[in-house]
DNA sequence: GTGCGAGTATGA
DNA sequence: CATACTCGCACC
């Protein structure tokens, strides 16, 4: 700031004044004068657009997809131009388009009509959406991009020569004939085919998604390829460097910083690439011509977004197909119930390997479940090593890597069957059964009754035990029980040497939290799964999928029965998830699992709302909430799950959950909406998180 | 969330 | 009667 004398100050201010009021301000724009905008408001009762006076210097950059400044209760804010139209409802006085950010139209029609569909079915609001599905605008980007100019067109993609690994499966060759077929249009009217493909063992899962990547690419088509974390996008983007050529695809994900980001998704708004592979947030990558979408590992917890209004990815790209009519294909080594589902209805169809090549190439299973067997080796005892474990890891070291999956930390404590350890569960809603801080007796999870009168559904016992869990066998217990062989730890627990991408042939074991295994070059000899009760034992709904996900994934990544390889599961033989292991059957779990869920009133068969906030807000959120007749609500009953890093005693959060058949899902969602508009235009209570078939539900 | 007008409390 | 404050609501 300048110093000068305060009168010749004071004529400045005046002058600019006088020129500000003579100055007159242009007219509208002549075409379509009024913007429809999304202004950046998260509260539920401002969740519909505001008509704005386009001026007409703005006009021609103010088209529909735009970021906008408006002026919005008296203070400026960022906004969406979501259409331009010729007339407007609003009777009132009308404000003008402050600003046009950017001239990128960075909100593809289909991307808003999708977000406002995401904004919908997870009852949250349309700008909550957008957040997540544009990226912050980074100038210096457009920038650079403006000044490189068009990019040189590269050759269409070749097909590849050969369905490749897709060869053995039932219905692979013929999906990827569709895929690479560039005279079938898919369009909403005229969907490509859906798939749900059980990768089998062995299987290299990036060199099999390049492979329908590339044919779908060389026909035309753009492909958006979602996967769970930043390791998968790294294997996936080298298997498309090899086999689609350099050059014909971006990564887009949240830890390439915010230029990096924005100029990868520039990139594919602008047409410079057909074809992206990111994690969750790509989602609503604006990539032109979509006519595939594919998410790996559908049942991974990262692909649920944390923030309101918790969409997740699964069912935002099952919701892009039906809306563009692009073709759809959910891999995993295992299956989510929610895949079964789609299975089941016929609305996708399976790609399995036929059950003759399966055990051709998965491993021997056997299965350790007693404490009884443990190994007679001192220190493999003191690891409390089962006797099978020990040997066939032992022997396995001869020839190659061991992998060791061990549970991560910090399971919630929990209640079983004294006499049979079955998980005990609420005998009038099925929720897990906790012994609640402060309270003496167990009572349900989900819906607080007291289990006074609980009697075990598989042995008719009645007293209940606490299960012990959280308890991690150290890398160096397990090396004291094979001296001379090295240990390698791959994890996220703090403290490690982080998560390891690959390890070579050589004997070694290595230690791994679900998620962190590394592939083997050549597969592992032999995989240990340990400590299977902790995982099965967790009050969690998706505790037995979630096992069978995590071992079936390891398992996976041993060598065939045929070359010796074997995989050790260390829980009871007659308990159905192991049972999925021993025959390698994840999707007869998972129908199974998704009939009882039918039975039981539970996702993905049944839709669940969780509401989570103080009692008195979750209870007035209910009041005004104008639920669907046919919804019954439970609870609300304390979070069970206790809050971590220091016990100074905030207000109690409560939990309710409505339960509606998935017919009236939308009308729940629309309703429990309204019922927060009512809420936040009153500015009456504290907020209530609104979650609808939460990932986590224990 | 913010800004504003109506309505009510408060003091010279 | 003027000013200070809260409350309710609209926000384009």
């Amino acid at each position: 700031m300048t110093t000068r004398p305060a009168d010749e100050q004071l004529a400045l201010v005046a002058a600019q004044v006088r020129r500000a009021r003579t100055r007159k301000p242009p007219g509208p724009a002549e075409v379509d004068p009024i913007a429809r905008v999304a202004v950046d408001v998260s509260l539920p009762h401002l969740d519909r657009p505001f008509d704005y006076v386009v001026p007409a210097p703005l006009s021609d950059a103010a088209v529909p997809g735009t970021r906008v400044r408006v002026r919005f209760a008296g203070t400026l804010l960022d906004g969406w131009v979501l259409a331009r139209v010729a007339h407007t409802d609003h009777t009132g006085r009308m404000e003008r388009l402050a600003k046009v950010v950017s001239p990128d139209p960075v909100l593809t029609p289909e991307v808003a009509t999708l977000a406002r569909a995401v904004a919908d079915r997870w009852a949250g609001s349309l700008v909550d959406v957008l957040r997540a599905a544009v990226p912050p605008r980074h100038a210096a980007v457009e920038k650079a991009l403006d000044a490189a100019g068009p990019p040189a067109i590269p050759l269409p993609p070749e097909p590849p020569s050969s369905p490749g690994p897709w060869t053995d499966y039932s219905g692979g060759p013929a999906l990827l004939a569709r895929l690479a077929d560039p005279s079938l249009a898919f369009g909403p009217d005229a969907p490509g085919p859906r798939a749900v493909w059980t990768a089998g063992p062995g299987e290299d899962p990036a060199v099999a998604l390049a492979t329908l990547v590339t044919a779908a690419a060389a026909a035309g088509r753009g492909v958006l390829v979602v996967v769970p974390d930043a390791r998968d996008v790294a294997r996936l983007d080298a298997a498309l460097v090899a086999l689609l050529g350099p050059g014909r695809h971006r990564v887009l994900t949240a830890d390439l910083g915010p230029s990096a980001r924005y100029r990868a998704f520039l990139e594919i708004r602008r047409g410079h690439v057909g074809v992206v592979v990111g994690t969750r947030a790509a989602v609503f990558a604006p990539v032109r011509d979509l006519g595939l979408v594919v998410l790996w590992d559908d049942g991974d917890d990262s692909l649920a977004e944390p923030h309101a209004p918790y969409w997740h990815a699964r069912e935002v790209l099952a919701q892009r197909a039906v809306q563009t009519g692009a073709a759809l294909v959910l891999g995993s080594t295992s299956r989510s119930v929610e895949a079964a589902a789609l299975v089941s209805s016929g609305w996708a169809r399976e790609v399995v390997l036929p059950r003759a090549v399966l055990r051709r190439r998965g491993p021997r299973v056997l299965t350790s479940g007693s404490d009884s067997d443990l190994a007679r080796d001192e220190a493999a005892r003191s690891a409390r090593l089962p006797h099978v474990a020990w040997e066939t890891a032992k022997s396995a070291l001869a020839s190659g890597p061991v992998l060791v999956q061990v549970p991560r930390r910090g399971y919630v404590p929990s209640l079983a069957c004294q006499t049979c350890r079955e998980p005990a569960r609420c005998l009038h809603c099925h929720g897990p059964l906790g012994v609640a801080s402060g309270h003496a007796f167990p009572s349900c999870a989900w819906c607080g009754r007291l289990a006074a009168d609980w009697v075990c559904p598989r042995c008719s016992g009645t007293t209940l035990r606490a299960v012990s869990v959280g308890e991690r066998r150290t890398a160096e217990e397990l090396g004291r029980a094979f001296p001379g062989v090295p240990v390698r730890v791959s994890g996220r627990d703090p403290g490690g040497a982080g998560v390891l991408a690959e390890v070579d042939a050589t004997p070694a074991l290595v230690v791994a939290t679900p998620g962190a295994e590394p592939r083997a070059d050549g597969g592992y000899a032999a995989a240990l799964l340990l400590d299977g009760r902790v995982m099965l034992d967790r009050p969690d709904l998706r505790a037995g999928e979630e096992t069978v996900r995590r071992w079936i994934a390891a398992a996976s990544l041993v060598r065939p029965a045929s070359e010796g390889g074997t995989v050790v599961v260390l829980a009871d033989p007659s308990l159905a998830p192991v049972q999925a292991v021993v025959r390698h059957d994840p999707a007869g779990y998972a129908a199974r699992e998704l009939v009882e869920r039918e039975t039981l009133h539970l996702p993905p068969a049944w839709r669940v709302a969780e509401l989570t906030g103080l009692q008195a807000d979750v209870e007035d959120l209910l009041e005004r909430t104008a639920l669907p007749a046919a919804a019954s609500v439970l609870g609300p009953v304390p979070v069970p799950v206790p809050r971590r890093g220091g016990a100074d005693a905030t207000a109690p959060k409560m939990r309710a959950l409505v339960v509606v058949s998935r017919a009236g899902g939308s009308a729940l969602a629309a309703a429990l909406h309204a019922g927060a508009a009512v809420r936040s235009a009153h500015k009456d209570g504290g907020s209530v998180a609104v979650r609808i078939d939460p990932v986590v539900l224990a």
